[in-house]
DNA sequence: GTAATTGCAAATACTTTGCCACGTA
DNA sequence: TACGTGGCAAAGTATTTGCAATTAC
């Protein structure tokens, strides 16, 4: 995992200036347990009132364009945002009723699978996300 | 594969009346090579002018409530509807940069491991989405 | 006839851009 | 100083709802 000062670096490396806003939401993201969308990181108490969404919007865009961001999509309605760190990603599930996600311990069951097919479709930089739906056992019970 | 009378079967087995709306839909769906969404088939020849975009929306409603509709999330604004037809369910490769959508000629590689993720999270009607994305060779030639 | 379905209009939700002020390097 | 970044306002795009008229059964 790496630690926010070596974000840092790696930000500006990638020629981004560090300011307050995106030290703080570097922060935010980093102490997630799971991806935040622009609105979860907007009502953050290190970020309330402090920076504008916009602000937080493009600093994500940055982010993602430098590599250290990954954007999902699993929500329905808005997008979600996790730190591209040096370990692993994740997988998720979520209830299909009440929206939980639970970030999946698993080591990833499509890597290789990914590598094929990038070498037999010629698809460069290639991700993936898998995404399990399901009813939790407290939606299913109401 | 379902037919289109079969799936009007389904559909009068759950309860839905069949509307002129609801079958031009599942034409519609069941000629698309790939999954659609409510702009697209908003402007499908086959509905254009004749089906009001709400009407398409609460179709697509009922059919997934009804379990014959998927939804899909990988395109960054739009869902995406698929019929839930009796054969197995795709995976998908999008271009990052054109979103360009293929459909992947593959056996599920995650089935088994849905059915165990399910035993031990008490999750129940487990589906999954599995969208790998990387940039397509003509994206990356410009 | 009754209840589900439709279409229009309008509201809501989330994302993105314009523009000028500001702060980092 | 120069140029990336910030904040406010407003536009853009997709989804969803209210309600009266219509239609399937």
């Amino acid at each position: 995992m790496d630690t926010q000062e070596q974000l840092l670096d790696r930000c500006r490396e990638a020629g981004l200036r560090i300011t307050r806003g995106l030290q703080e939401i570097l922060r935010a993201l980093l102490t997630a347990e799971l991806p935040q969308s622009l609105l979860d990181l907007e009502a953050h108490p290190d970020l309330k009132g402090t920076c504008d969404r916009t602000t937080i919007f493009r600093t994500l865009q940055r982010l993602e364009s430098v590599g250290l961001l990954r954007r999902l999509n699993f929500a329905r309605r808005e997008a979600k945002f996790t730190l591209n760190t040096g370990r692993q990603h994740r997988e998720y599930l979520i209830c299909a009723q009440c929206g939980e996600v639970r970030a999946l311990e698993m080591s990833c069951p499509v890597h290789e699978l990914e590598t094929r097919l990038s070498e037999e479709t010629s698809y460069q930089n290639m991700t993936h996300e898998l995404t399990f739906y399901g009813t939790c056992p407290t939606c299913a019970t109401a």
